[in-house]
Order: structure tokens, then C-alpha cells, then sequence
DNA sequence: TATGAATGAGCTTTCATTCAT
DNA sequence: CATGAATGAAAGCTCATTCAT
């Protein structure tokens, strides 16, 4: 990509990143043509490819940057250490919150990186196991989950809540920019629920 | 679609329903063209579109078909009526796996058709509102659940589940050909995690 | 390139072959552009492409044939050996009339190849340095000379003749259809007057 | 184009200059782009646009500069006369050496104008019929050529003697910087070879 | 019924040209 | 005078669809 993309105008470069993001999240890599995107971002065809050469360079680049952005925000939010499960899964749903403030699709966008299956965008991308996903991950597991031994295994319940909030994801931020506030809401009763259940046994 | 397809050797029809389910349910409807398709079945470009006209004419005959062979399936081994709600999905992980023994990608085609982003594909879907998924929902509306109400509402336990079905189905299925007992052997284990917890309280 | 391209009618393999290598011949390879190629061809682009697979695969089609195609003629009316000078390069005028009778542009296009100035389209040739210049070459080195030895040295006065060719066969045969003739008929005056020299000394 | 251009230092106007005559008469007209130029001279893209307007515009005027530049020196060194057709040719090689001096491609440049393919950049030229190489016939065509009269008709010999220049020329100056002494040193030998063979006679 | 050569609309990418600074 | 970000028409290439055999 060309640096100097960094040298616009901040609303200018945040529209050409939002473009990208929420139209690969929705439609997928192939079904995105250049032509919507620079008709979202309100750019010229030209410019797309002075910035980013390619489409492949495009979608690389939303990638690199919405991980550095997230795992900088999330690093600076979350610190390593034993935090209580729940309390750690609700500081997430903060973060992400905060995060959708300025580009709503990005937890849908890096979602959809997983599912996609077009072999040329995915070979573009530079450290595909790099995720924010891996960050949860390692906080989970070092989490304080001794309240809550008699649940089950601590990996099974992660990697459950981990394919419920990508559900909820994916019902309630598609297509709406609104979603962002949908999704902490259910996620948020969802926690309440789990723990109370926890809490219970 | 041309009826005389089914007047084909039934050998040569799943072949090319078999073709069009992995391949869109792995690399989507853009990704997946039509060459691609008549390798994978084994014909010629000519004959797919004698018999469906169209991609998407292929597209949505193949949701039509799997919809309604699935759901003949179903009712046949899951008549409607009180059953335990763990047993009830037993029945479901069983009748999913009997019927991934002739169209092996089936379910993971009908997840992908909910995350499908091409609009012509997903406009071309005939009655794209009789799901598979709503029957399971219906059943699961219906069953007994009385043994684990302090669990938490029956709506918001029925879609947990649905969505960490979906989440280990991509986990697991996802390229690989012996996906399916994997598939079965994590559901089972999370069913059994599941039932444990709930009888505990 | 698709070998099934040989399995085309004659006719039509010629007018694909002659629409390249006049145009590419007259107007280089980039100010011929694949719309030219198809219309002189009249075909349609995909064809073009269902065959060649890219621009270059197609340019270097055309080297390769003809280079070959020429080769095989002037080997089967040339036969290594101790030919008169003068004998041999009447030979060589003879063959390339010859071929111009079904690729009319041959010579030209061959010429072109050592003018292009494309990086891409001269790193698509397959074997640049097989050339049908290098078989004139060789049957000159050994050709009988004696009788003209107070001319010059046999390098000087061959390159001296190579590049009259190349001039003349710019100035005649560059859009015109018709000019194999005139090239035939200025290049036979100047071996004439070559010769008469030759013999006066 | 604009005037102002001559007000600009010297040293600048021959860098802009330069850079074209010598990447149109390597790679041709369409495949030298503008950033190619711009970065050859030194300058933004505005500034070339803003002297020359187009791309065709700077062409033209290169043609132009360069034709009325060498006219100009060859006017000086070379009176209208009866000169001997040697001397009359060493004549000719020593001004081109000298003009080469100051613009290196010059001579290969106004070579390559005559193989230029693409329509735009020929058409743009002022007045194509004003050419340098015009200028080299009209005295051949007087020379005095008593010496050598039973050669053969001036007329073939003249025109032999440009085609071996323009071949010499394009073996010996492409890409090369060093190859004007090349160039020189072969048309000489050229020069000395012809002369004695005409001397013998 | 079955084939695959042929078509052309639509996509990605390039590059001469414009214009605000 | 000088810059280079921005534009969009045109080029190369893909692929769903047609049709003669």
C-alpha cells in the first residue's frame, strides 16, 4: 500500500476503511465489486488503486489495520492478569462497543475473514494468524473462573460463549448500522444469564 | 427447473447435487463457477443448463430439493409432540447425521445459504421463509422442558444452542470430507455438558 | 495457449493467426488492443482468451508458430551446403514470398519482434533466441563467396544486406496488402545490382 | 505548447528534453507513461502539463525541437554544394556525433518516429514532412558521385546507405549510453569499405 | 440427451489529464 | 512557477449463458 494514504484527512481515510469494512463483512470478498466501494467511500476508482494497487491490496490492508487498531485498544483496556471470567467477558463487550463507535462493521468484518472463501483474498492477507480472536483467547484462559468449576470445562464454555456471540453478530449487525447497540444489549443479557446460572449451582 | 432430471440414473443426480452443495456451501455462490460445478458433477457445461437454466435456477433448486428432502427426513423420525428436550436433540444430531450419508455438505449448504451475501442468489430462493432451522425451532418450542426451568428461558437456552451448532459446524466441517462424526461426537459431548448442568441444579 | 486451438477449421485458425501479426506487426504491441485483435479476427473476446489465456500467451503464440512454420519451409527448400551467394539469398526471396502467400505479415511481425519495446510481451517469448534470422545466418556463413572475394569481407556485406532487407520490407509492405510483391521485385533489383557489382570488380 | 518553457533554465529544459527523446525512442510511445517521464526529468506531473499540455503536445514538440535543433546544426556544417559523396558522408557522421553530444537519443529517436505505430502520437506531428533525414537526400542528391559512377544508380546506393545506417543505428544504440562511439566507429569502417570497393571498380 | 465452442456484459486495473493548493 | 492528489475513460480479463452439432 502507499503510506501517504496516511497523510489525508482523517474523515476521508476513516471513510475509505468503513467502505471496505462493512461491504466485505456483508457481501463477502467477490461480492463487493471496486465500483460499490468507491461509491461508499465516495472516491474515485483511481484513487483506490493509487492508495491500495489492488483489490487484494485493499482488503489486506482493512485487515492489518482494523487487527492493529482493535488488539491496541483492547491492550490498552485489558491488562494481562486474573480477572473474573465474567467481569473480563463483560470489559470485551465494552471495547467492542467503544471500538463499533468509529467502525461499526470491524467485529463483523474480521468475523467474516473466517467464513470467507475466496482463495486469493485470503492468501493476501500478511499474518492471518495474528487475530484479535487470539487475544480473547489467551485472556480467557487466564481468567479466574474458580466460581464457577461445577459448570464445565472451562474451554467448552469459552469456545461456547465464543460461537454465541458470533451468532448474535451475525443476526443483529447485518445490514443494520444500528445493530452495534442490539448486539451489547443481547450480549449483555446473555452474560447476566450465564452467570447467574453459574452463580446458582 | 427441467423435471425430466429426475428421470435421470439417480447415481448421476446426486452427483450433481452433491457438486453444487459443497461447492457453494465452501466458496459461496461468486466463488464457485460454473466450470468448477460441472467438473466436481462429472457433465458438461450444456446439460446444467438444460436441466436448471441458470446458476441460480441451480442454486435455488438445490436449496429447494436438500429443504425438502431434509425436512421428509425429519418428520418421518421426529413426529411433533412433548419429547424431552435433550432427547428431542439427540434425534435431530441423528437424523442430520443419517441424511449427511447421501448429501454429506447438507447442513453446512444450508447454514451457508443464511450467510450467502450475493443478492440475486439468495432473491432467487423460492420460499426461502421454510427453513429447515424453523422446524427445529417449532420442535424445540413444543418440548418438555419442565425439568430444567430454572435453567433460564427456553428462547434464549433453544438459540445458545443453535448458535454453537452452527459455530462447530464450520469448525468442523468446513473442507474436510470426514467432518460429519467429528460434528456428531463435539454435539454429543456438548448436549451431555449441557444436560449434566441443568439436571445439577 | 489451449491446444484444442488446432482443432479449429483452417480458415479460422489463419484469420486468428494473420489479425495478430499484422497488427502487432504495423502498430506494436501495446497500440494493439485486444478489441482490434478480435475484430480483425472476427471473433469474439472471450474466444481470444479461451484460447491464448492473456495478451502475451497470444503474442507469443504468434512468435512461436511462425517461427516455426517459417523454419520448417526455408529447411525443406534449403539444404545446408556450399550454395552460391547471390543463389542462396534468391532462395531465401523465393521461400519468404512463399509464405507471405498465407501469413502476409510474417516477415514484418518478425522484424517487429526485434523493435518491440514491451517488457512484458518480449519476457513472454519462448525461445527469443531461435530465430528465423539465425538459420539465414548460418546458410550465408557457409555459402560459396570465392567468387566475389575483393568485395568485402562476407560479415560486413551480409549485415550490409540484412539490414537493406529490413529497410525495404518497412517502406513496402508496412498496410499494405499487397506489398509482398514490391518487396520482391526492389529486392531482386538490388541483388541483381549486388551481384553485376560483384562480378564487374 | 507554452513559451515560457524557454525561459526555464537551460539545464532544466534539457533534462525535459532528454528524458522523452530518450524513453520514446526505447520503448515507443505508448509504452513510456508520463510518471515515467516526470521521473526521467525530474519534475512534478503538473509541469510537464503545464508547458506541453498533452502527452501527444510534448511529443510533438519534441519532434519539433529536436528536428529544427539538428537542421539548424547541420545547416552550419553542411553548405549546399557539389561535395564528394564520401566526404560528404563523413560529414554527416561527425554532426550527428556532435549533436549527440548534447541529446544522446537524438538520432535513434528520429528513427524511432518512423516506426512509431500508434496514430495519435503520428498525428500529432506539425510537419512530418519536414525531416531531418529529408535533408541528408537533398544533398546526397547533388553530391558529386563522378568517382564511382559505374557503382550503380545513385539512387540505390543512397538508399542502401540509410537503410545499413538505420540498422547500425538500432543494434548499436538501444539501451546503450555508450553507444554513439559505436555507432561512429562502425558506420565508418562502413564508410572506408564502400568507398575503397567503389574506388577499385 | 449431451457436448463444449462461442459470446459479451461486467469486473479489475492502468494512465493521461485536471485542479486545488 | 510548481506540486501531486484525484478523476474516469479505456484496456485486459472472467465467466454465466447460448447454440450448433
Amino acid at each position: 500500500m502507499n503510506e501517504k494514504f496516511f497523510d489525508l484527512k482523517k474523515e476521508k481515510q476513516d471513510r475509505m476503511i468503513n467502505a471496505g469494512l462493512q461491504l466485505f463483512a456483508v457481501n463477502g470478498y467477490r461480492n463487493t465489486s471496486t465500483d460499490e466501494i468507491v461509491a461508499a467511500a465516495q472516491i474515485s476508482k483511481g484513487l483506490l488503486f493509487h492508495y491500495f494497487a489492488s483489490k487484494t491490496g485493499y482488503y489486506s490492508f482493512l485487515y492489518d489495520y482494523i487487527t492493529r487498531y482493535a488488539l491496541l485498544e483492547l491492550n490498552t483496556r485489558i491488562r494481562p492478569g486474573k480477572h473474573d471470567f465474567f467481569e473480563l467477558e463483560r470489559a470485551f463487550l465494552k471495547a467492542e462497543t467503544a471500538l463499533m463507535e468509529q467502525y461499526p462493521s470491524y467485529l463483523l468484518f474480521l468475523d467474516s475473514v473466517r467464513l470467507e472463501g475466496d482463495k486469493e483474498a485470503l492468501a493476501s492477507l500478511n499474518k492471518p494468524e495474528e487475530t484479535v480472536f487470539s487475544f480473547y483467547k489467551e485472556r480467557e484462559a487466564e481468567s479466574d473462573y474458580s466460581a464457577y468449576l461445577r459448570m464445565d470445562s472451562r474451554e467448552t464454555f469459552t469456545s461456547v460463549l465464543g460461537y454465541v456471540k458470533a451468532g448474535i453478530m451475525r443476526e443483529v449487525i447485518r445490514d443494520k448500522a444500528q445493530g452495534a447497540s442490539e448486539y451489547q444489549r443481547r450480549m449483555s443479557a446473555i452474560l447476566d444469564s450465564f452467570q447467574r446460572l453459574a452463580a446458582s449451582l
